[in-house]
RNA sequence: GGGUGUUUAGCUCAGUUGGGAGAGCAACGGCCUUACAAGCCGUAGGUCGCAGGUUCGAGCCCUGCAACACCCA
């Protein structure tokens, strides 16, 4: 079988995947230490964007990468229930088609929601096989499924029994779009120009402020919120209003008599040092109004609506509706002393965008502090690590003041709260209903109803580690795989996913979830800017290894917006910027760009340009292989072309040496989770020391018919064996074309294995570095860039020969010419070649140094006396500047009496090789001036 | 308001204990040289955000400032 002449990922891509899934190659096999990974499990909502792409890529490096190395890699996957985004998915189509939640029940709904999970969670599988990702589809799971939602009931109902779940009324964050509770990191706080109203509560009983005032101004973002007002606060120690704590203000509007209490937390510089105290909803008032044993007047409706609690005009009224009234009365009153703008910061729902409400609600709670107190422990002293380091900081300063964890949900799809009530209110909590009674004794007659709520998403996700390895049972794989190696995810769900990870996971396993998180950064457009659907700047990643064309990238843009006012814009940009759509790269090229543009600490700036790029570079790869192919069928039938003695040259030892180098490179680089750097060691490799040199190195040995059996076979077995060690190393990023190429080149390198993915990754030991060898085409490169760089500079076309003469240089010079005299004359495709000996006048010829050594090619009917003048005076600038440096430093007597030895001696080498430099081209100069 | 990160070539980014500023892309010049024009050869381009400090020596360490991004309040 022969290898196509051109790199197509579609035609290899597709089909190779099925045949690894098929073999069964990404469970874990074999006798080596476990490793392994779990994916953060992507919403069964979801399409896999490019971030997931990115993220997918860096574990499946991983995972293919320890595979190699002889690991029992597990690459555990599966999907997550993504409790409110799911909901209100369903929720949406369930409304376009006219129907309302309560119009079909409970129950009805949820298998909706389960239908609709069939038909959509195929895609995203899907899109991860497109990937490439070698997860074991065996051991899929979801949070929602049998075994894994056991696993909740039991972390459940243990907290319980242990005390750390309660239940109570509290003031939680209310979402009255979606009718339900939320937790503290589910509210964004957005800065949103607003007003701040100054109003005045008049005193009652006849006070006056000190100032002669009959009346105190409080100022409020939130005017309507005063219906549920009950108290007006001053600092203690405001000498305005000292005197008037202890009496009362009339409550305008309401015409409730409310009093005017002290509390250090008021701040004298804002407004009028006035603040109006709403217990029922707002945070700080509430603490407030706990401290001072101030009643709670709830004002508001689920839906955010205003209650029979307030005044009759606004009762059933919406809020911003109210907030418009309230105003208009006030001001209508009189009672309005001024209006400010003012910036405010507004509470928002993540998933709802609306206007969060503080509000008095009846909800479960995870108690947290007995949990973060481990946690932080466990990062402390290292069983868990983060990569890079400085997001360790950003996880204790959240956990060190993390508030009791809010995990009931007012809707109907997730995992229902195992609580159930009698008659009287009574809570009961079991795995069962039966369980439940039991515990209590409860005879059967008593009925019980279960709790209508459901947990926060994050709540069962936080147990994924060791929920998906089945606990609660005793499995092997938990004791095999548990804790995992290394979580892959990005740093804005530390708080949501990782320390609660960390918690439940130490609390119920005693173990950590995992030994290091790797923290990447977030994937933004090619300007930098956040991808996402509203802005219409997003990319499906199968967009990209496919292609698309522009006007079907507007429509899937355009598509089941929220915003539909966005489309005509996202369109017209999709048209600028993808005026001829994309390109079908390929999956590898994508996964070659996300690995090179993985560094840390930062976010990536997508760009397709980047792509190309490295589909350029499996397309590099792809012909490299073409020509050893080539080279080695050719000689195929003579069985002693690869048997046999070998006689290694200095460039075979040399590109040996380099081999080991970059898998030296490669295991340092993926230790440390530097994907860029084992991405660019990989290309720098490839292409800029195989393909540019050592290829063309072979070439003058394979083409010439009298060369010597044991130096072919030697550069055959070289081209060959380096191949094979390059395609293995570069296999976890571009798995696709290097499976392919292994299975051409293995068999030939005498290398077996029907799949690349077990062979084992080079070892640097396999390769040692060659010093000589090195050394040896480190010398010809240099002769043959400064002859290039006169043929560049000189335009002389590559296609014509060039006589060489040398001069000067070192017994070392001649050697190595010696060894590579037919080499450098097909690199820089030079006929005649002639030594000048020392004291012979040169002919005019266009001179460079290398060393000691003088390369010169002669002018005659080639090269531009005054060409040559002009480029001679260039580099004479250049020597004269590097030279200024290195005198003035050495000329410094306070650095040749402190800086260490070796590097003065070195400063002192490189001044003295300008200076020989600097000697020869000048007096070449002169000597083409005379002339 | 508190915190973290970023600032290096036109663009996107590397730069590992302080010791001659790098890559890719873009640009410019020359090449269809028997693996590859998705290519080859060569060239040019930077006050390393600003201001101080430490040091013989600073892109790197310290201080301050600025801009941008994000997190928390």
């Amino acid at each position: 079988m022969s290898i196509a002449n051109r790199y197509d990922p579609a035609a290899i891509e597709r089909d190779l995947y099925a045949e690894w899934e098929h073999s069964g190659a990404f469970a874990p096999s074999g006798n080596g230490a476990p490793y392994c990974i779990v994916i953060p499990p992507p919403n069964v909502t979801d399409r896999l964007h490019v971030g997931h792409a990115f993220q997918h890529t860096l574990m499946d490096a991983l995972i293919r990468y320890q595979r190699m190395n002889g690991r029992r890699a597990l690459w555990q996957t599966g999907t997550d229930h993504a409790q409110i985004a799911t909901q209100m998915v369903v929720e949406r189509q369930l409304a376009a088609q006219g129907i309302a939640l309560q119009d079909i029940g409970r129950e009805k709904f949820i298998d909706r929601v389960w239908a609709w999970k069939e038909s959509t969670g195929g895609a995203i599988t899907q899109q991860i096989r497109r990937m490439g990702s070698s997860v074991d589809w065996n051991r899929e799971r979801f949070t929602m499924d049998e075994g894994f939602s056991r696993a909740v009931l039991e972390v459940f109902v243990r907290l319980y029994e242990d005390g750390l779940i309660y239940r109570g009324q509290r003031l939680v964050n209310w979402d009255p779009q979606l009718k339900t509770s939320i937790s503290d990191l589910e509210v964004e706080n957005v800065e949103e120009p607003g007003h701040l109203w100054h109003i005045r509560y008049p005193l009652a009983d006849g006070v006056y402020t000190a100032d002669g005032d009959d009346h105190l101004v409080v100022a409020t973002t939130r005017p309507e919120t005063m219906l549920g007002d009950t108290a007006v606060a001053v600092h203690p120690d405001d000498e305005r209003y000292r005197s008037l704590v202890g009496n009362s203000v009339i409550l305008p509007l309401a015409g409730r008599r409310i009093p005017i209490i002290a509390d250090g937390y008021v701040d004298r510089e804002f407004g009028s040092g006035c603040v109006k105290i709403t217990p029922a909803h707002d945070f700080n008032d509430h603490a407030i109004g706990t401290r001072h044993g101030l009643p709670l007047v709830n004002i508001f409706n689920a839906d955010a609506s205003v209650n029979d609690n307030a005044p009759v005009p606004y009762r059933g009224l919406d809020r911003f509706e109210v907030r418009k009234r309230v105003v208009a009365d006030l001001e209508a009153a009189d009672l309005v002393e001024r209006v400010q703008d003012h910036t405010m910061t507004v509470p928002r729902g993540d998933r709802s965008k609306a206007t969060i409400e503080p509000w008095l609600t009846d909800q479960w709670f995870v108690k947290i502090a007995p949990l973060a107190g481990p946690a932080i422990e466990a990062v402390r002293d290292g069983r868990v690590r983060f990569v890079p380091k400085q997001y360790e900081n950003m996880y204790f300063a959240w956990m060190r003041d993390i508030q009791d964890w809010c995990i009931s949900r007012q809707q109907w799809w997730g995992h229902r709260i195992p609580a159930w009530y009698d008659d009287a209110g009574n809570v009961y909590v079991g795995r069962t209903e039966a369980e439940a009674r039991a515990k209590a004794g409860l005879a059967d007659h008593v009925a019980l109803r279960q709790d209508d709520d459901v947990l926060d998403t994050w709540f069962s996700s936080a147990l994924w580690t060791f929920g998906t390895l089945g606990w609660p049972e005793r499995t092997q794989e938990l004791a095999d795989f548990h804790p995992t190696d290394v979580l892959v995810t990005g740093y804005d769900i530390i708080f949501f996913w990782v320390a609660r990870m960390i918690m439940m996971t130490l609390r119920f396993t005693g173990e950590v979830p995992f030994r290091k998180v790797y923290i990447h950064g977030m994937v933004r457009d090619a300007t930098g800017a956040k991808m996402s659907k509203t802005s219409g700047n997003g990319l499906d990643p199968l967009d990209i290894v496919d292609g698309i064309a522009t006007e079907e990238l507007v429509a899937k843009r355009t598509a089941n917006m929220t915003q539909p006012q966005m489309a005509a814009q996202i369109a017209a940009r999709t048209r600028r910027e993808y005026p001829d759509g994309i390109q079908p790269y390929g999956t590898d090229a994508v996964r070659f760009a996300f690995c090179a543009l993985a560094s840390q600490g930062r976010d990536l700036a997508f760009d397709l340009k980047r792509i190309e790029g490295y589909r350029n570079f499996c397309n590099k790869l792809w012909n490299a292989s073409k020509f050893v192919l080539s080279h080695v069928d050719g000689a195929a039938q003579d069985s002693a072309a690869l048997n046999g003695p070998v006689a290694l040259s200095a460039a075979d030892r040399w590109i040996r040496s380099l081999t080991g180098r970059l898998a030296a490179n490669a295991h340092a680089a993926i230790a440390d989770y530097r994907f860029d750097l084992y991405a660019n060691a990989v290309y720098e490799f490839a292409w800029h020391e195989y393909c540019d040199w050592y290829v063309e190195l072979a070439k003058p040995v394979l083409f010439d018919a009298q060369a010597p059996p044991e130096h072919v076979r030697a550069v055959r077995k070289t081209l060959l064996e380096t191949l094979a060690a390059l395609l293995r190393i570069a296999h976890p990023i571009v798995p696709f074309v290097t499976e392919t190429l292994w299975r051409h080149i293995a068999p030939r390198a005498g290398l077996g294995g029907d799949t690349i993915m077990r062979q084992p990754f080079p070892s640097p030991d396999d390769l040692p570095a060659d010093l000589g060898a090195e050394a040896a085409v480190a010398w010809l490169k240099g002769v043959t860039t400064a002859i290039r760089n006169i043929r560049g500079e000189m335009n002389v076309s590559p296609a014509k020969e060039v006589e060489l003469l040398l001069q000067d240089g070192d017994t070392a010079d001649r050697q190595r010419l010696a060894a590579t005299e037919a080499l450098l004359k097909r690199l820089a495709k030079v006929g005649a070649l002639r030594w000048l000996a020392e004291d012979e006048e040169p002919p005019p010829a266009s001179v460079q140094v290398v060393g000691r050594l003088k390369v010169m090619v002669p002018l005659a009917g080639l090269i531009d006396a005054d060409a040559e003048c002009a480029r001679l005076r260039k580099e004479i600038d250049k020597l004269n500047k590097d030279l200024a440096r290195v005198d003035a430093k050495l000329g410094n007597a306070n650095f040749v009496a402190k800086a260490p030895a070796a590097v003065v001696a070195k400063e002192r080498d490189r001044g003295a090789a300008l200076r020989a430099q600097f000697a020869v081209l000048d007096a070449q100069l002169s000597r083409l001036e005379a002339a």
